[in-house]
DNA sequence: CTAAGCCATTTTGTATACAAATTGTATGAT
DNA sequence: ATCATACAATTTGTATACAAAATGGCTTAG
């Protein structure tokens, strides 16, 4: 492939995104122009034009005369987020098992692999953009245009509430996730969309419980500097 | 005011958002960044990041190499939109009963004023940028980052969509829905989230109803040419 | 020592010029 | 007559140069 200007600003594109996704940039990093245009080898104009593009995609907000910064993930978004995400997932999945063809069914089951993948490789930022693949596509399978600038929001603060709670331990939601998935293929595939919408709605479940004992661990059974117990049942 | 290039280019933007709102570019129509840039005294350069940013708000498409375009109403459009919009602005209209603030209600109330103010004066598009105008306000109150982009995608097809279905005869709709705007106001100054989301799936069953007659109108008491009848009860 | 204001530096925004890609048209071969 | 191909014209994308705004540090008055 010919390295011309224009491969170079969808690997901006693609980079930035992946960096945000995965904490490499942390919320509310200041994104430098010049910086930026001399990494990839671009100009400032097309520059930044892919940052109001990914402006609008929610990975970095723009204040006038002040430049892009990586999008805040404030004290709110966590209520916000668990707020929103079982109703908009439930929904994205029901219609994904209505509307799914085939080839996107197949599609899924290989992003499945890449992720079980990652889980076996450890790769903290290679599981979360496995794991965001996978739900990207589900949210492609669904093709409501209505839903899916929200859904896509969620699944890039989803990614990154996960670089921050599941992080730096071994747990084993990772394994419970990936069964969901599995099931989750099995709904759509068949078309269910009840069990599809029951099953996002388990998923985000055991996501925001793991997110609470992280915020807020059990008083009485927890004490100071002990690991945090992982969740056997909810 | 002085007339700056950075007062311009806010100029563009809320002007093509008003064009877009009101069809007066209509959907699919090719948006040509020469004569956009004559007409409102820009270079290219910011035009083009505004043609971005509008397009991360969703009212315009950008085909690579190939420019930007207003967004399409398809013919899945309106089956996409009336199994989204119901449940997000539900939820919209959940959460600003229970997160507006006073000045927001006020704001809502003189928005409200504004709508009733275009109905009477009878400009169909000054109708809808006046009834746009209060909804994303109750957006404005959900102050639900994850709700906002699909709710505010859903507002602009509503909308078009208003122009197109609503567009050409007087109804009494309107009112009705004027009225149900009052009720949407009682329910946030009240904190009562629960009637606050059935008033606003109440506001979307007369939308859907009144479009379903204008798509598919009752073949038993219908006959050619004669005008659409009036929704009376839902 | 503090604080306010001014100037230099840095950063963001815009305009123009140039390069690349696409589209439409005309010409010629089958 | 139809299709393919080449070329011109249009349109989109990028690079550089310049203008405007914001930031930071300095001086100086209180």
């Amino acid at each position: 492939m010919v390295d011309t200007a224009r491969t170079r600003k969808a690997t901006f594109l693609g980079a930035l995104r992946a960096r945000v996704l995965t904490q490499a940039v942390p919320p509310g990093a200041d994104l430098d122009e010049v910086m930026l245009s001399e990494e990839f080898g671009l100009s400032r104009t097309p520059l930044r034009e892919a940052l109001r593009e990914l402006a609008g995609e929610g990975y970095v907000e723009l204040t006038p005369n002040r430049g892009a910064r990586v999008s805040e993930l404030g004290h709110t978004t966590l209520r916000d987020f668990f707020l929103a995400a079982p109703m908009i997932y439930g929904a994205v999945l029901r219609l994904a098992a209505t509307h799914a063809q085939p080839s996107q069914i197949s599609e899924l089951k290989l992003a499945q692999q890449a992720f079980r993948a990652a889980l076996a490789g450890g790769d903290v930022a290679a599981r979360a953009l496995a794991n965001n693949r996978f739900h990207a596509m589900t949210g492609d399978m669904a093709a409501n245009i209505y839903l899916r600038p929200s859904f896509n929001r969620l699944l890039i603060d989803h990614a990154r509430i996960s670089m921050t709670f599941y992080g730096d331990d071994q747990h084993e939601e990772p394994n419970q996730a990936a069964d969901q998935h599995d099931a989750m293929i099995a709904a759509i595939e068949a078309g269910d969309a009840d069990s599809a919408a029951a099953l996002a709605e388990d998923h985000w479940a055991l996501s925001r419980h793991r997110i609470a004992q992280f915020v807020m661990p059990d008083p009485l059974s927890q004490r100071l500097g002990e690991p945090i117990p992982s969740v056997r049942s909810l």
